[in-house]
DNA sequence: TTGGAAAATGAGTCTCGACTCATTATCGTA
DNA sequence: TACGATAATGAGTCGAGACTCATTTTCCAA
């Protein structure tokens, strides 16, 4: 791959990733260009529907997620994580949004990881050992749903985790 | 107003329910229209925009939950009432998809519904006593959410309530 | 019954956004 | 450097869907 195209390819993926964090998946791909600085062309030649494009940021955004989760662990790891995420999804719209784009291997990815800090979670007790990962990934991601469209402040999510937490707790 | 125009509405407002229901609120008009056997002309003059149309659904769903709520009481009233959104939620998108849409009216009313099935619950000894009505809310609105984006199976519902209701009680 | 107001009709307009492709520019190799 | 391959450009096509309005139909009060 050119060096240009290398480089294009890579402006998109960054002004993508901003455009539709802030505007939802429904923003529109020429947006994408002009923040980028190409022509909408040059979208279309990198990723040749808007869905591919989508799926690739949320790859890498999922990717991120799941290395983020790899560094934390411990007792309260599951739960730093829990409320980073939800943290994120009142900001950015982006990993909420896209229900529809589905990118089954970094899904996966992200659902390990998540398994791992419920283990560790469990071993030092602070999580019941008969909850499950599915249950947990459930929560994870409406509580990120719920956040995005409640546009919760401070307290409340707090106060909403706590309960969450409670739950989860032995 | 003329008796065909009250006919009319009734009718497109039934359509539309079901076709935001099973297509989500991009779902069109147009749609809308065929399924209530009138021309497109006659929805917009009962209802000016696509947005004013969805209000008006969202307002009868809304109340519908509420006059529901108002029904059920007792110890685990509220737990039946959560049971019984997110089930509705996993079915049928309408509610959860309008999050542009915003009607406060119905909605504070929704909140009084709940926040009564709150308090029955608290003084049963079902739920704690320093659980407010706020988390209780983001916490329904987040579970619909999930549930209607992961496609839960039934299982998997019951095990992310279980944790929910876990962190609710006392 | 009938006249006119209210309502319905549906073909047509308009906007917006995904996507194309002939042309032009740029890169990297020989 | 020169040149062919690769990439970028952006005006243009296309379809979809919200909304309009001149015309026709229906209701109902007198």
């Amino acid at each position: 791959m050119r060096a240009d195209a290398q480089r294009n390819r890579e402006r998109i993926l960054d002004a993508a990733e901003e455009v539709f964090a802030h505007h939802g998946a429904s923003a529109s791909t020429e947006e994408v260009a002009r923040l980028a600085g190409v022509a909408i062309g040059t979208v279309f030649r990198h990723f040749p529907t808007k869905d591919d494009l989508l799926a690739a940021i949320l790859k890498r955004l999922l990717a991120r997620l799941a290395e983020d989760a790899a560094t934390l662990g411990g007792a309260d790891g599951l739960h730093v994580f829990f409320r980073r995420l939800v943290e994120q999804a009142a900001a950015k719209r982006t990993v909420v949004d896209l229900a529809g784009v589905s990118v089954p291997a970094a899904l996966s990815q992200l659902g390990e990881a998540v398994g791992e800090l419920l283990g560790q979670a469990q071993a030092a007790g602070t999580v019941r050992g008969d909850v499950r990962r599915p249950e947990v990934m459930a929560l994870l991601v409406s509580l990120c749903q719920g956040a995005l469209q409640g546009g919760w402040d401070a307290k409340l999510q707090e106060r909403t985790l706590a309960v969450v937490f409670a739950g989860l707790a032995a």
